[in-house]
DNA sequence: ATGAAAGCGCTAACAG
DNA sequence: CTGTTAGCGCTTTCAT
C-alpha cells in the first residue's frame, strides 16, 4: 500500500499538498493539483482510512444491533439500512445479540473504542438503560421496533403505529364477518406487542364485542410455542373463527399447527399476521396482515443516523430526538375470508 | 474517553508501562501493575482501538460479501459467520452487492484502505479477477458456496459436495418410484448449479432413465419466472411427477405456482428443494430437500479465515488453501410421496 | 500557495 | 523492570 509520503514524493510537493489536494477544501494552484493528481493515478493511491479516523475522531462506520440476522423481520430492516449507509459513504458493522445483553454491552464497549460514529439497535427490550446511556454520552442513536413508550421524544425512533395498525386489522376482521378472533400475543415486555394488543382489544370493544382472555394464547418460549397452544386453541368447544398473530413468524407455525390438525384456512379459520416478510406471499394459502415497511425502515434509520451525525459534527451536540411513524397497509390475501 | 497518557499519569507510571500491562507479554513488577491496573479501574479505561489498528497495521475486521442479506440462505450463514467471529475477537462488515460488480469493487477497495484483515465472500459470480486477486494481494480469503472449480485448492472454499447431494436426492426420487423427474435449473454462471444440475442428470442415466430437456426449467430473470414457468410445465400433455428446485426459493415459488393451479403436493406432484432454509419446515406441505448446514457454512469460513489470519501473522504468508466440503442430507417432509 | 511540524493514541525498540 | 523516543499515516495550524 502506498502512502502519502511516497505520492507527494514522486509529484515533488510536501505531504500537506497532497493531503489538500485529495480534501479539496484549500486553494491550491493548479499546476501542483495537476502533478499531484497524476502522482496518485500512477500510485494508485488510496488514503489510509485508519490514520484518517485516528486523526478525526470519527470512523465512518455505525453498528447496528439486531437479536439475530437470520430472523427476516430483521434481515430485510438489515438491507435497507445496509444499503443507504452504503450509499453516504459508511460501512456497517453487524452484532447479533442473539437477546443477550452481556453481549451488547461487550459489544458496545468495543465499538466505542473504535470510535463508531453511531449506533442503531433493533433488539433493545425493557429499560436496557446502557443503550439509552449512549445518546447521553453523545452517540447519534435510533431505535427501530423494540423502543419503549418513555424512550418517545428521547431518543430517535422508528416503527409504525402498532396500536392502529392492529386495530385495523382487527376491524376488518369484524367487517368481513368473523365474530370469535383469537389473538397470538408476543413477550409483553415489548411496548410494540403491548400496543398490537391494545388495538386489537380495542376494536374488539369499539364494536360489541368482547376480550375472551381463553381466545388470546401468550407466547410462553420462543415462537414454537404456538404449535401447541393453537392446537388445543382448536380443540376448545368453541374455537375461533380467525387468529391475529402478532407477528408474521407466529402466524407461520400457526398455519403448521392447523394444517396439521386438517383445518382449512381460511374456511375453518382466517389467519392475519403482522410484518408482511418477503415469504408471507409464499405461504400456503398465501398470508394476509399487516405490512410493514422493512426494508424502509432501515432506510429510515439510516438517514435519521446520518442526520445525526452530520448535525453532531457541525452543532457540536445532538439535535433533537424525532420519532418516525412509518405508514403500514392492510394486505389481503387468500388466508382471510 | 480517556487515554493512556492520563491512566499513566495517575498510576504515576509511563505510558510505556500502562500498553505493557495491559498487553500483559512483558515482565511487569507486580506492586506498579497493581497501580496501573487500579488507574485503569478508576477511569474505566479502553485502549483506543483505532489508535491500535494504525500502530499494529490491522484492524481485527473483516469483511462479510453476500448478495443480499435479505435472502434466508445468506442471512443464515451470515448468522453463524457473525456469532464466531465475534467470539474471536473480531467485527464484521456487512456488504450487500446485489451481485453488482462495480459496487463490490468500490467495497473492496474501502475495506482495503482500512486494512481490513480478510475478506469472505459469498457473491463471486464467474471469473471475477478482483475478488480472486486479494488473495494474491495477500489478504486473507474464503469463498462461500460460489466459486468456480478452477478456484478449488487455489483459494480457501467451503460448500457442500455440489454433484452428490443432488444425486442422491434424484435418486431418492427415483427410488421412491417417480418416473418423470423435472429439474428447476438456476444461473449456469455458476458452478454449484452446474454441479447440481450435472447430478441430477446422472442419476437419471445410472437409472435408465433419460435427461429429458422438456421436464427442465431455466432460470431467466429472478427466482419469480419460475411460477409462469412451473405453470405451463405442468400444462403439458405429460407432466413431470415431481420437480426438484436446485434452491429453496425456487421451491417455494414452485409450490406456490402449484398450489395457485390446485394440484395436490405431493399426491400431483412431488417437490423437492436444495437448501433447507428455516422456513423450509413450516410450508405446506413442509418441503423435503437436501439440507445445507448453513449456520455452520458460516462457522467454517470464519474459522477458516481466522486461521488464515494468524498465520500469516506468524509466517509472513499465507497457508495453503483449504477446500472446506461439508455434509449435506436429505430431510424428508412431506412435500415428497 | 506551500512547507514544516505538531499531534491523534498507541506499541516497540532502545537505553538505562 | 521502566522510561524515553520514534514512528504508524494522516490533517491542520502556523509560518513563510
Amino acid at each position: 500500500m502506498t502512502n502519502i509520503k511516497e505520492v507527494a514524493s514522486i509529484a515533488g510537493v510536501s505531504i500537506s499538498t497532497v493531503s489538500r489536494v485529495l480534501n479539496g477544501r484549500n486553494v491550491v494552484n493548479e499546476e501542483t493539483r495537476k502533478k499531484v493528481l497524476e502522482a496518485v493515478q500512477k500510485t494508485n493511491y488510496q488514503p489510509n482510512l485508519v490514520a484518517q479516523n485516528l486523526k478525526m475522531g470519527r470512523s465512518n462506520t455505525i453498528c447496528m444491533m439486531v437479536p439475530s440476522i437470520a430472523n427476516p423481520i430483521f434481515s430485510e430492516i438489515v438491507k435497507g439500512f445496509e444499503d443507504t449507509a452504503q450509499r453516504n459513504g459508511f460501512i456497517v458493522v453487524l452484532c447479533n445479540t442473539d437477546e443477550d445483553p452481556k453481549r451488547e454491552i461487550d459489544y458496545l464497549e468495543k465499538m466505542k473504542a473504535r470510535w463508531i460514529d453511531g449506533f442503531v439497535v433493533c433488539s433493545k427490550i425493557g429499560e436496557a438503560k446502557y443503550i439509552n446511556d449512549l445518546r447521553e454520552e453523545g452517540y447519534p442513536l435510533v431505535l427501530i421496533n423494540r423502543y419503549e413508550e418513555t424512550d418517545i421524544g428521547v431518543i430517535d425512533t422508528v416503527s409504525v403505529d402498532n396500536f392502529r395498525s392492529a386495530y385495523d386489522a382487527v376491524k376488518y376482521l369484524i367487517r368481513t364477518g368473523h365474530k370469535r378472533i383469537g389473538f397470538a400475543q408476543g413477550r409483553e415486555q415489548l411496548y410494540l406487542y403491548r400496543e398490537r394488543y391494545r388495538g386489537y382489544c380495542q376494536a374488539l370493544l369499539d364494536h360489541g364485542m368482547e376480550v375472551d382472555q381463553s381466545l388470546i394464547m401468550y407466547e410462553s418460549y420462543g415462537t414454537d410455542c404456538f404449535y401447541h397452544m393453537t392446537k388445543t386453541l382448536m380443540s376448545r368447544p368453541e374455537p375461533p373463527d380467525a387468529i391475529f398473530a402478532s407477528s408474521d413468524p407466529k402466524a407461520f407455525v400457526i398455519m403448521h399447527a392447523l394444517h396439521d390438525m386438517g383445518l382449512r384456512i381460511p374456511e375453518d379459520v382466517s389467519v392475519l399476521g403482522f410484518d408482511n416478510v418477503n415469504l408471507a406471499s409464499m405461504m400456503e394459502p398465501p398470508l394476509s396482515g399487516v405490512s410493514q415497511p422493512l426494508y424502509e425502515m432501515g432506510t429510515v434509520a439510516a438517514q435519521s443516523l446520518i442526520y445525526q451525525i452530520s448535525y453532531k459534527e457541525t452543532h457540536g451536540e445532538l439535535p433533537a430526538p424525532v420519532r418516525n411513524l412509518l405508514r403500514s397497509d392492510l394486505v389481503i390475501r387468500r388466508s382471510t375470508k
